[in-house]
DNA sequence: CTGCTCACG
DNA sequence: ACGTACGTGAGCAGC
């Protein structure tokens, strides 16, 4: 038993090995059993023959929603996994959660990126670890630490590679493996090379000069063949290398500790191999039972089998009497700094406060019941955190700003947060709690529960501020971490707070009326029908109208009937239900997300809905908004539109003002392209979509027809997006060839845009990111993958995230000087809202003509670019009633 | 808990 | 030949 050793397990590339070496074997019901038979036994027999300590499993995750979304029409023409196949994977996974082996997937990536992350990770820990795939790709990840266990034809011969082997049997290192790759090519993966370079010439060539990139720039030294067929494919041959270049920081959280190998869950894969008649494994199974790992298990917790990894301790000090209070303040205070870990839940309170400062022990403040911020501990804490000179460092502020509220304490002095910092390393994670970014980051564990856990935390977040910031400074996100990011935290905290009013008489009128609606409607499509069903059922109504009233099939998803309102659209002609569905959708949203949805979290004491804006959520930079959500309250259709009439000042006198940019996207790609007709539409004033319709189709601006406008209106979102022919036509509802035609026109007027995307994407590739007006920055590992969807889908992003991320930088920055302007000018104007690219304030009527000067220069003014930004501002009585100034 | 659908910028 | 526009959050149904 070698506790030490870490097998990951290369699920895709086991399961397909199986199915094509297994002749298809199957069960007596008919299910179809021979990948996952193989995969099983092959995972059986390896984890009998090490032992290991750890297993671990990744498997491939592609954008299974658009896969799948097959046109009825073209059903059938293409299988890319065989129907025999596709359900063996879900039993390989029963299989595995039997088996009690963790196993993980992340959408987007393949199974070789999580397996080249998990080993760093395991690398970093001092773990040897065993690689078992049937893909040779993974053989660049061998190294001292680190061998693969490559199958061979069949399944169950094993050919084990370490460092020495793979030389022996490519010539190259392992890390060369990418360069051969790059130079060879690989038509399995469509990874072109370079053509007329073969595995000789390419060994050759990278015994000489190491690399690819070597190769090229000695490339004049090289004989005059290799040179011919070399030059003009340098570019090809570096994409080649980064194609087959396994991704090593995949934002994953990784805990090591799940993976600790304790033995299967007999009973329950003993009930599944039943199922699936593998009679053999079962023999295997029954007689090794009670020996080995099986008879040490009890019901224990995951933590007690915890691995090789040092886990994080702090020491600290509990202090509960005034004299050790002051002479806590006195420490901070002297240090100037403290990382604080408050122990506590928004709306009940704090219960314990954990604060590091540097050279000391942690200090823990207990809170007892009754406590408030006149005596004891909250006291020392309301010392500390109202007084500004003491750099206060948290992670996740907002929260901590909401908690300290509660107990009547104001932040001063906020000088980093932790989870924001880490969001701006890296906006593409899921989540960023303190023990992951602590492991990510600082390489500890922290400890789960218990004193010396939260003491950890404390010590965890002084640590991370120092080795955050510095990685910050290296990419010069320093600037939009202390200009925007940070301070925008107390703006955001103050906007939550404060909450924005709801006229709850208003919304109880919109429900009822809501609820006639849906009524009638319902019992319409129900008569029609035939019969009562759950409209709400997409299942259910798939059944009536393509099984029961025979409607044409358009489209389908992965599980049955598409039934979406583009489907329903369509079908508007064939049958007189589909138009009362289509309302009957309508109704039903807005009642249950809007009417009956804001009014359940409605706070009974404020009156007010009090959102969460989300700073670390979006891989763009913008916020989101939840719990309610209002960021999409209705707009565009006029039934929905009402609900913004429950949105109302917060009190007599008071009025609701918004301000939004005039098409910030567009102008920040008109500045960042210098496309010349963009830079001028811009300057002089014109409507954007009336100049790109003049220039699609070629006529004079006072020519361009709502029509023309409406349809150029569709390309500009298109650029902004990705544009394809196929998307654009099925915005616009016309023919593939003629969007076909408006884009291509619209490249050949606007060539600074074309040749803008270009460059984008062609940096995004050479560096890996992208980034924003104020240096935001996004990986993209998507564009070095060797799926085709989620490399075009790589490409895409690349060119929306600098515009879609630099607008919300600038909306950002515009937030924060006016927080601080109505601050330090009193302004009991109180900024509720933001909705992307506009604000939202409650102001008292008094305050609205100087308001409107601040808001317009503050946001006008935000961000210099060579166009102007125009902001149009209304102002109303509530939401939905807001009018031009 | 996942998939579908639909609201917004 | 691939499959089809970027970024979100929420409610509901049904496994």
């Amino acid at each position: 038993m070698s506790l030490d050793t870490l097998i990951v397990i290369d699920g895709n590339s086991l399961i397909h090995r199986a199915f094509h070496a297994i002749p298809l074997l199957s069960n007596s019901q008919g299910v179809i059993t021979n990948a996952v038979y193989g995969f099983t036994n092959m995972i059986l027999k390896v984890l009998k023959e090490q032992d290991p300590g750890l297993v671990a499993v990744a498997f491939d995750k592609g954008k299974v929603t658009f896969r799948h979304q097959d046109f009825a029409d073209y059903k059938g023409t293409r299988k890319a996994t065989p129907d025999e196949l596709r359900p063996q994977f879900i039993l390989a996974k029963e299989i595995l959660k039997a088996m009690r082996i963790p196993y993980f997937e992340l959408e987007g990536y393949e199974a070789d990126d999580l397996i080249g992350t998990i080993v760093n990770q395991a690398e970093a820990s001092g773990l040897n670890i065993l690689i078992l795939t049937g893909d040779r790709d993974a053989l660049q990840l061998v190294s001292p630490k680190t061998r693969v266990m490559l199958t061979r034809k069949g399944i169950t011969e094993i050919e084990l590679f370490d460092e020495g082997k793979v030389w022996d049997r490519f010539g190259v290192t392992p890390g060369q493996i990418v360069d051969l790759k790059g130079l060879q090519g690989d038509p399995s993966d469509n990874i072109p090379g370079v053509p007329g370079i073969g595995e000789k010439t390419a060994v050759a060539l990278l015994k000489d000069y190491g690399s690819v990139e070597g190769i090229i720039e000695k490339i004049e030294h090289l004989p005059p063949r290799f040179q011919k067929l070399l030059r003009g494919k340098e570019d090809q041959a570096i994409l080649s290398k980064k194609l087959a270049t396994i991704i090593r920081d995949v934002p994953m959280e990784l805990d090591l500790s799940q993976c600790s190998w304790r033995g299967p869950d007999h009973q329950r894969l003993l009930e599944i191999f039943k199922e699936l008649e593998f009679k053999s494994l079962i023999k295997q199974l029954t007689s090794e039972q009670g020996t080995a790992k099986s008879s040490r298990e009890g019901k224990k917790k995951f933590e007690s089998d915890l691995p090789p990894l040092e886990t994080y301790q702090a020491g600290y000090q509990t202090v509960t009497s005034q004299e050790d209070f002051d002479e806590v303040l006195v420490q901070a205070s002297h240090a100037g700094r403290a990382a604080v870990f408050l122990d506590g839940v928004r709306g009940k309170g704090i219960r314990a406060v954990y604060l590091a400062v540097p050279g000391q022990d942690v200090y823990l403040l207990t809170v007892k019941p009754g406590d408030d911020s006149s005596h004891g501990s909250l006291s020392a804490l309301k010392a500390l955190c109202e007084n500004e000179a003491i750099k206060k460092y948290f992670h996740d502020a907002k929260d901590a700003i909401w908690l300290l509220h509660h107990h009547g304490i104001k932040l001063q002095g906020l000088a980093f947060d932790t989870m924001v910092a880490a969001y701006l390393l890296n906006p593409a994670a899921s989540h960023y709690d303190l023990t992951d970014i602590a492991l990510e980051h600082l390489g500890i564990v922290l400890p789960p529960e218990g004193e010396t856990a939260m003491a950890a935390r404390a010590e965890a977040i002084l640590r991370l501020t120092e080795e955050l910031f510095k990685k910050l400074v290296q990419r010069e996100e320093d600037r939009l971490f202390i200009e925007v990011e940070l301070p925008l935290v107390a703006v955001l905290a103050e906007m939550e707070m404060a909450g924005v009013a709801v006229d709850k008489q208003e919304l109880k009128e919109i429900s009822a009326e809501l609820h006639h609606s849906t009524e009638a409607l319902a019992a319409k499509i129900h008569e029609l029908a035939g019969e009562n069903f759950n409209i709400n059922s997409p299942k259910q109504l798939g059944q009536i109208l393509f099984d029961k009233l025979k409607l044409p099939v358009y489209k389908k998803t992965r599980t049955g009937y598409s039934t979406d309102a583009e489907v329903l659209e369509k079908l508007a002609e064939e049958h007189e239900i589909v138009d009362l569905l289509l309302q009957y959708r309508q109704m039903a949203k807005l009642k249950s997300t809007y009417a009956d949805g804001l009014a359940a979290l409605v706070d009974p004491q404020t009156g007010c809905l009090h959102s969460t804006f989300h700073q670390t959520v979006t891989a763009t930079g913008r916020l989101s908004s939840a719990e309610p959500n209002l960021q999409n309250i209705p707009i565009r259709l006029a039934s929905g539109r009402r609900i913004r009439k429950v949105f109302i000042p917060r009190q007599k006198g008071n009025l609701i003002l918004t301000a939004d940019y005039s098409q910030i996207e567009l102008r920040i790609l008109a500045h960042m392209s210098q496309d010349k007709s963009f830079l001028d539409a811009f300057r002089q004033g014109q409507d954007i979509h009336t100049r790109t319709a003049s220039e699609v189709f070629g006529v004079p601006l006072d020519q361009v027809t709502p029509e023309m406008r409406n349809r150029a209106k569709a390309v500009n979102f298109g650029i902004v997006y990705g544009i394809s022919d196929f998307g654009l036509a099925r915005d616009l509802k016309v023919s593939r060839q003629e969007a076909k035609s408006y884009i291509e026109n619209f490249f050949a007027r606007c060539p600074g845009v074309r040749h803008y995307i270009d460059r984008v994407i062609r940096e995004a590739r050479e560096r890996g990111y992208v980034t924003t007006l104020l240096n935001r920055r996004r990986y993209l590992p998507e564009l070095f993958s060797k799926n085709f969807n989620i490399r075009n889908f790589g490409e895409r992003a690349a060119m929306n995230t600098p515009i879609q991320g630099s607008a919300a930088d600038i909306i950002k920055l515009a937030m924060v000087k006016i927080s601080k302007e109505l601050k330090e000018r009193d302004f009991a104007t109180q900024m509720v809202l933001q909705v992307h690219d506009e604000l939202i304030f409650d102001a008292p009527e008094a305050e609205i003509e100087p308001l409107i000067v601040l808001v317009r220069d503050c946001m006008q003014n935000a961000l210099t670019l060579d166009v102007p930004l125009v902001v149009d501002i209304k102002l109303g009585p509530n939401w939905y009633e807001t009018k031009p100034i």
